[in-house]
DNA sequence: GCCTTATCTCTCAAATAATGAGAGATGACG
DNA sequence: CGTCATCTCTCATTATTTGAGAGATAAGGC
C-alpha cells in the first residue's frame, strides 16, 4: 500500500479476468460490467488491450483473450512458484500429521514432482524433485489426469502400458476411467497400495482462480497407519492446505463480477447457495 | 488510433514482455530499462503487477512472472485464434502451390489439426479438424516434437509404439531422435512417404514473439510431384507464410529492448549473424 | 570487512492522461 | 421494421500518473 498503484493497470487486468473460458466471446460492455467499470472506460481499455494483442476482436465485434497472454505465460516458472509458495504450508502440514507431502504437476502425461517434505518418522518414497512418474498409479497422478479434458486423457492413458507395481495397481483402462470419474466426483484421489504394497496416499487438486486444476498435493503414509479415520483427517487437512496455497498463489483480486451462467466452483469460494 | 489508448496499460505490458524465460529473475531497474521506462515509473508498475499476482517477487527483491498470467492464458482459444488468423494466408498459399496446407498443434502428445485447406486437384488426406494423430510420423508432428524440452519428449516418444504405416515410417526411437535433431538444426521437417506411400509433406514451425514453437504448418502433396526442386520452393513458401502468420498473431509491440545475453532467434527476425 | 556501485523507496509539484456522462451512429434480433 | 444493445466519439473536470531527485538499503568486488 505504500507505493501508489497504477489504477489503470489494475482495471485492465480486471477486464482480462472477466473472461471465464476459451469459448466465451464477450462484448466490450459485458466486460466493463464484469469489471465494474463504466462503459467508456472499459471500452478504452479493451481497445488498448486489443492493440497489443492481449485480446482479439472477432466477428460481431466481440472479444476473446489473445495470444499475447500465452506468450507471457510461457515465461512463468510454475513449478518454482508453487514450490516457494507452498514451502511453509506443506512443511507445517507434514509435521502436524507426521507424513510425507508431495506437490506435483502434469508434464507430458507424466507427474513431475516439484515439492516434497518428509518428517524423520514418515514414510519417504524414493521420489526426487524434478523426477517424473507415470500418472496412472499415484494419487497425484489420478487427480491430475482426472482434470484433463477427455481428448487429452485418451492420448495419455491409451498409450503407455499400465504396469502392475503391486497386486493393487489398476491395470485395466476401463477400471482406471471409472476411478478417475470417482476422483472427479468426490474431489480427491486415493492411492491404496497401488505403487507400494506398504504405502497409501491421498491427493487433492490445486486450482487456479477460475477453478482449473494446475497441480496436485498428496500425503503419503505407511499403509497400516492410514486407516479410515485417519484418511478423513488427512484429507481434510490436505484440502485446507490446498485452499491456503490457492489463496496465496492466486490472490483473489478486487471484485470481478462472475459470469452470468453458473460455473465451476472458483477457488477460495466457500460453497454457498443463495436462496431466492 | 482513433480511440486514445491507455498508456499505463501499454507500459505495464512492456514491462511483462521484458521477461524472456522462466529462469530469468529481473530487478525492477532492469525491467524498466528493457521497457524504456524511467526507473520510478517502472517501479510503480511492477508494484502494481505484483499486487495482482502478474509478477512475483523472489529473494533479493528480484521479479518473475506470476501465476496470474497462467490463469489468463487458460482462457485463450489458441486453436481458434490461429485458424482465424491463418485462414487467408494458408488459403492463398494452398492455391498458389496447388497443394494441401495443415496447421496443427500438440495436445497431450498428439497432433491436433486446427486448420486445413486443400485445392480441388491437391492430395487431400483424410484429416479432419480437431482430429488427433500420432506425432512421430507426420511433418507437423516432427516439428512439434522437435521443439519439446527433452524430458517431455521422453514422456511422449517412449510411450506409444512406433507403428509402421508404410515401409518408410520411422519405427526406431533412436532414428526418430536423430530425425528430430535434424529438424531442430535445419528448422523444418519432411515426411517422406512415412504416413502414406504416395504422399510427401513439408512442415515448418510457428513461433511466438519469444521464438517458442506454438504450432506448425505443413504442405502435403503427391509424392511424385514433390521432387527436390519443388521441395525447396514449397519450403520457402511455407516459411514465408509462417512468418506472415507469426507477424499477424504476435504483433511486434513497440520497442521492447532485448535482453543482454544473446538469445533464441525471435519470431519475424531475419536470420542474421553479426560479425564480431 | 570495507568500499563502490546498483537498486530500492519515497517525496513533490507539474501537467499529462484517464475519467464518466452523454448522445448519435451502428448493428443485432425478433 | 422497430427496439434494444452496443459501439464510438466529444468534452470539461479532475484525479492520476509522471519523472527527477535523493536518502536508505542491499549487492558485489577485492
Amino acid at each position: 500500500m505504500a507505493t501508489p498503484k497504477n489504477q489503470s493497470v489494475i482495471k485492465a487486468f480486471r477486464m482480462l479476468k472477466g473472461f471465464h473460458g476459451p469459448d466465451e466471446w464477450l462484448t466490450s460492455c459485458e466486460l466493463s460490467r464484469r469489471a465494474n467499470l463504466p462503459e467508456a472506460s472499459g471500452y478504452r481499455l479493451i481497445q488498448t488491450l486489443e492493440q497489443i494483442g492481449a485480446v482479439v476482436r472477432g466477428p460481431k465485434g466481440r472479444y476473446r483473450p489473445g495470444m499475447l497472454l500465452v506468450s507471457l505465460s510461457h515465461n512463468v516458472a510454475i513449478g518454482d512458484l508453487l514450490r516457494e509458495a507452498s514451502h511453509k504450508i506443506i512443511t507445517d502440514l507434514a509435521h502436524r500429521l507426521d507424513l510425507t507431502i508431495h506437490i506435483g504437476l502434469l508434464e507430458g502425461g507424466m507427474v513431475t514432482y516439484i515439492a516434497k517434505v518428509c518428517t524423520p518418522t514418515s514414510l519417504s518414497p524414493h521420489t526426487r524433485l524434478g523426477s517424473q512418474l507415470e500418472a496412472y498409479c499415484s494419487g497425484l497422478g489420478k487427480v491430475l489426469l482426472a482434470a484433463l479434458p477427455q481428448d487429452q486423457l485418451d492420448g495419455f492413458i491409451m498409450d503407455g502400458d499400465l504396469v502392475a507395481l503391486t497386486p493393487y495397481t489398476i491395470t485395466d483402462r476401463t477400471v482406471l476411467r471409472a476411478e478417475l470419474q470417482k476422483v472427479r466426483a468426490r474431489g480427491y484421489a486415493v492411492d491404496d497400495r497401488e505403487i507400494r504394497a506398504d504405502m497409501r496416499c491421498l491427493a487433492v487438486p490445486i486450482h487456479d482462480a477460475d477453478g482449473r486444476v494446475v497441480a496436485a498435493m498428496s500425503a503419503t503414509d505407511h499403509a497400516e497407519r492410514m486407516d479410515e479415520f485417519r484418511q478423513t483427517e488427512v484429507r481434510i487437512a490436505l484440502q485446507e492446505a490446498s485452499c491456503a496455497l490457492e489463496y496465496k498463489v492466486f490472490p483473489p483480486g478486487p471484485s470481478v463480477v462472475p459470469p452470468m451462467s453458473p460455473r465451476l466452483p472458483a477457488a477460495h469460494e466457500i460453497p454457498f447457495v443463495a436462496h431466492g
